[in-house]
DNA sequence: CGAATAAGTGGAGGATGCCTCCGTTTAAGA
DNA sequence: TCTTAAACGGAGGCATCCTCCACTTATTCG
């Protein structure tokens, strides 16, 4: 996964630019969870002690920005994909995306933006992808989930009912439960 | 269903009030369509040659004008829960599913809506969870689905996958036959 | 160290969209 | 026809977006 590389990539080169650019991301992220992700941008730049300009300069856009708020956080939930290695081939697929939607629960904006065309976010796809492949392999060589499915099928089954308004937590972990049922493989044919 | 019953209700019941009304809701439909659910509310006000006065007057919020054109429309989808009603119960249910996923698919906004909190959407739900009541229970009876979802549920797993963005209609619909597949009753347990 | 310079900065201001207020118009009933 | 309550339109205040450009400063090099 190239993505942190190209966020550092991103990272302008002086020293300064450099203190602005990390204040930014630290306000946005802040203002993007108590404001949700229309958050205003002149007031992410007021937090961050900085003119609008370059906010813009370094963020052209407002998915721009939300992208590099979520990057790193991303990049953390991929970990967790090592972290259930030892469990079962189906307890640890569904743990890990039981951690995936823990996390995008909190973070609307970035279910919103994974769905819409974003190169960098294409990034993001591309890693949760490598980091729940083996995850998925190994319950399908273990004959437990049907073999025509790969993982983005799957994360657009959990994403998708994720960005859903459920009453309950609980409810929308049935839900997706169900959902999830229908990756085993079945018994009997049809 | 008394959705459109409250739709009447809130129809003006002046002639010129009526004319505008209509209008409105005709121009917002056209406008929705070309420029998304964020079409800009004085080009519909425009577009119906009505002042944006007399917009918020009839739609007070840009979600309840979203509602109202789309109520009608819905009550289509509804009204389809019937034609299928002499297929196979499994065939029926799905069928209409499908019905319900074309249509919204079409109709990004309405989705977006559909999550909300929303007082008039609310009958909305309620509409399609009464006409897929019947073919649910129609297939739950049968022994083909498993008895502990409701209709609420199922459409909380169609309405969320058909969110996301697929490459494809026939991805989107393998991915949600794989979803749909967990409703099925396990001919063995677990 | 002290220029030179390229990189970076801030905020004014034009554009757009939201929504309200209020003076004016008009349909409907007597 | 007259009255009146209902409906109308659009000006204008406000928030936010985004660009432009005159000014500042970190870095580099003599």
């Amino acid at each position: 996964m190239t993505t942190l590389l190209e966020l550092e990539q991103r990272r302008p080169a002086r020293a300064d630019a450099r203190r602005n650019y990390d204040s930014l991301i630290a306000a946005a992220r802040i203002a993007f969870a108590e404001l949700g992700s229309g958050a205003p941008l002149e007031e992410i730049a007021r937090r961050a002690n900085v003119g609008i300009a370059t906010l813009y300069r370094n963020f052209p856009t407002r998915e721009m920005l939300v992208e590099c708020v979520y990057l790193e956080e991303v990049e953390a939930v991929c970990q967790a994909a090592t972290d259930v290695a030892d469990l079962e081939p189906w307890t640890a697929l569904t743990t890990w995306l039981g951690r995936f939607v823990d996390y995008v629960g909190t973070k609307r904006a970035l279910v919103d933006a994974l769905n819409r065309e974003s190169t960098a976010l294409q990034a993001c796809r591309v890693g949760l992808v490598e980091a729940g492949g083996p995850l998925l392999a190994r319950a399908q060589n273990a004959g437990l989930v049907r073999s025509d499915v790969g993982v983005s099928e799957v994360m657009q089954i959990v994403s998708g009912i994720s960005g859903v308004n459920f009453a309950s937590v609980e409810l929308r972990d049935k839900v997706l439960g169900v959902a999830l049922d229908g990756l085993r493989v079945r018994p009997t044919g049809q």
